[in-house]
DNA sequence: CTTGACCTTCCCATGATGGGAAGCTCCACA
DNA sequence: TGTGGAGCTTCCCATCATGGGAAGGTCAAG
């Protein structure tokens, strides 16, 4: 099978299955005598796992992790779970911060007239002067040194 | 006031000011005799616009549009509340992706062990044998488009 | 033999940010 | 007056995962 079967076979990119190869994510293939690389059934597996890890919002890295747990037949389940573990307070964290922002765009949103007069309580808090409660303060890193 | 003052008193770091000019997102400064930046009120009240947009999750390109309105005092709120409305619109699209993830790893991690035994429903999900309710039908959903 | 669909490698772009090098300027202090 | 260091300048590179596209080889059908 060429990599274009490969390919549609698993969902994932010829591209990204070429990168992932480059990357050290998954083996170099066998090449047949054309300079084509050449996939089969195991091949295609590990691929679709991959998919499944992406679709999962798993960074590749993380998700080299799991592929090696997965072919380590001597894994511990606690060390897959705590990769899941993190990566799940790593998605309610980045959810938290996006639904703030929301709040604040909605409660905004709600103030603005939307119609053809310019004055825009919107504008009026990102240039400072706010309607009312503020987020993300943010700021004060590194400064001054 | 140089760049570096300027950064602080709008919590933009300098890299980034200079990367705003350079992509025309302010106008490129003035420059005092030794070839230095000079940054007014003025300059800083922009950049902390761009900040506050920055922190409530809009693109550089969607802050542009309304730093744009900001400074047309004939703008029709409308306009920006087209641009506040569509933001919330992805942002809520995001959110409700990743909180698929999360139900469905939470569900997974449940049902792992988390011992030292090498049994994992979460790589036997992966691996494409479902666990139960498995959302994510890697053939159906188009990541591309 | 030609055409077109594949495959190969290589380079570039994205978005927003940071890191760091090489070289300049400025200021304070001894 | 010299010197050190902080701050400024530009330039290049890295991130993360992905796609676009060019230039060229290969294969199968017509």
């Amino acid at each position: 099978m060429n990599i274009g079967e490969a390919s549609s076979a698993s969902g994932v990119s010829a591209k990204m299955i070429r990168y992932y190869e480059e990357i050290g994510l998954i083996r170099p293939m066998g090449r047949s005598g054309n300079n084509y690389r050449v996939y089969g059934e195991e091949e295609v597996h590990i691929l679709r796992f991959i998919k499944r890890a992406r679709n999962l919002g798993f960074s590749l890295e993380e998700t080299e992790t799991l592929l090696k747990l997965w072919q380590d037949k001597d894994r511990e389940s606690s060390a897959v779970k705590d990769v899941a573990t993190a990566h799940i307070g790593d998605l309610e964290r980045r959810i938290a911060e996006m639904q703030g922002m929301v709040k604040t765009l909605k409660h905004l949103a709600h103030c603005c007239g939307g119609d053809n007069r310019p004055n825009c309580p919107i504008l009026d808090d990102l240039a400072g002067n706010g309607v009312g409660d503020v987020p993300v303060p943010a700021a004060g890193r590194k400064m001054h040194a």
